[in-house]
DNA sequence: CGATACATGTAAGAAGTTACATGATTGT
DNA sequence: ACAATCATGTAACTTCTTACATGTATCG
């Protein structure tokens, strides 16, 4: 028997959904423009090594151009074949300055490191140091409670299983290292802050 | 017909495709019988928080379920309807073992650290500490390569992106905590080696 | 000539998320 | 009375993977 569904079917007028592949896609665009085989290159060679395979990579590009996030300029590369050279568009820009502009949330850090290094890892869009250095103490802070979390977990763990205690271990040590990054990183970013406003009363 | 190749070993002659999910759970209930929403309770409180929502554990106990790898027994549990207690049967345990048994691949490892760690939690199972001692060398031979890789990626990044350089730098930092914890817990796993030998000895 | 790099895609499906539905028991 | 905890599930959707197809150009 269908159930009788009375509520949510109206949700068509956003078409602003990006995926994380989405957002990296329009970073990279934005640094500089390319086609679909140099981004997945970049995928391939780089630690972002997670969105690599043509079937997620092409389809992304698609959706990125159908929602205007991107233009394509069709050349023909050095075979035969058309290729599309994409450049981020105005909206596009506008979209991921947006997704930069975020602070990071609880959940969100919860959810993945890896997702909020990659959106910090563009952050040299905004050129707003002030805001980088804000991002990364949330960012530890948060990280910094699910280490306390943890130790908890280890507490209660002990002698539990021998090969368990080791995995958690290490995943103390991590976030003990994120941690460790973030607070170096704040610091240089600190640095050169005081740097340029320096070079900027001189 | 899209998948009808040979996978070069027929390992267990059924549709015997278990996702990483399905791995961890069989685990869990291999070191004691629970029910899924005491699994779900697992993914919820501790570090396993990647799979936690509904939509993904009841299905995947089903499958297992329908697999023959775990048995339920139907009791009632402190509400009125009916828990599916689960307990691993004795072809689930043999899927584990089969897993266990894996030296990670370096594709494997490239693809998930976590993944890997998840894996080498659950080898109290096989009480082999001399295999404990091989997976963690070939993952910490893998992570060091990945480790060299990157620095070249790094050098390569000199200059290029303030933000971009902290991230990669967070990305080595990471690797490195990896390597220093397999060392670590080589160096544990072989002390309790040779403790238990001398023990068996005297 | 064969392999590899360049370049783009599709088809089929595995797997997970979100958001909802159900319903009893216990606590406030 | 209302909320939370226990306990199980479904429907719709998005996303990524795997594995293939299609070509040219170039290097050894």
């Amino acid at each position: 028997m269908p159930r009788a569904s009375k509520k949510k079917s109206s949700v068509g007028a956003e078409p602003s959904s990006v995926s994380t592949l989405g957002y990296a896609l329009l970073g990279l665009v934005q640094m500089s423009p390319a086609n679909g085989y140099q981004l997945r290159r970049v995928f391939v060679d780089t630690p972002m090594a997670r969105y690599s395979s043509p079937g997620a990579v092409y389809p992304a590009l698609r959706k990125l151009k159908a929602q205007g996030l991107i233009v394509a300029d069709v050349t023909l590369g050095k075979t035969g074949r058309p290729a599309e050279h994409y450049q981020i568009s105005r909206p596009g820009r506008a979209t991921l300055r947006a997704w930069l502009r975020r602070l990071p949330e609880e959940a969100e850090i919860r959810g993945s490191l890896d997702a909020m290094l990659l959106r910090f890892s563009y952050l040299d869009l905004l050129d707003d140091p002030a805001f980088s250095i804000q991002f990364l103490t949330v960012f530890r802070d948060v990280v910094r409670a699910m280490s306390q979390q943890l130790e908890g977990i280890q507490a209660a763990m002990r002698d539990r299983s021998l090969h368990g205690r080791l995995a958690l271990d290490c995943g103390q040590a991590n976030l003990q290292t994120y941690v460790d990054w973030a607070t170096r990183a704040i610091a240089e970013l600190r640095t050169r802050q005081s740097r340029e406003s320096s070079r900027g009363d001189a």
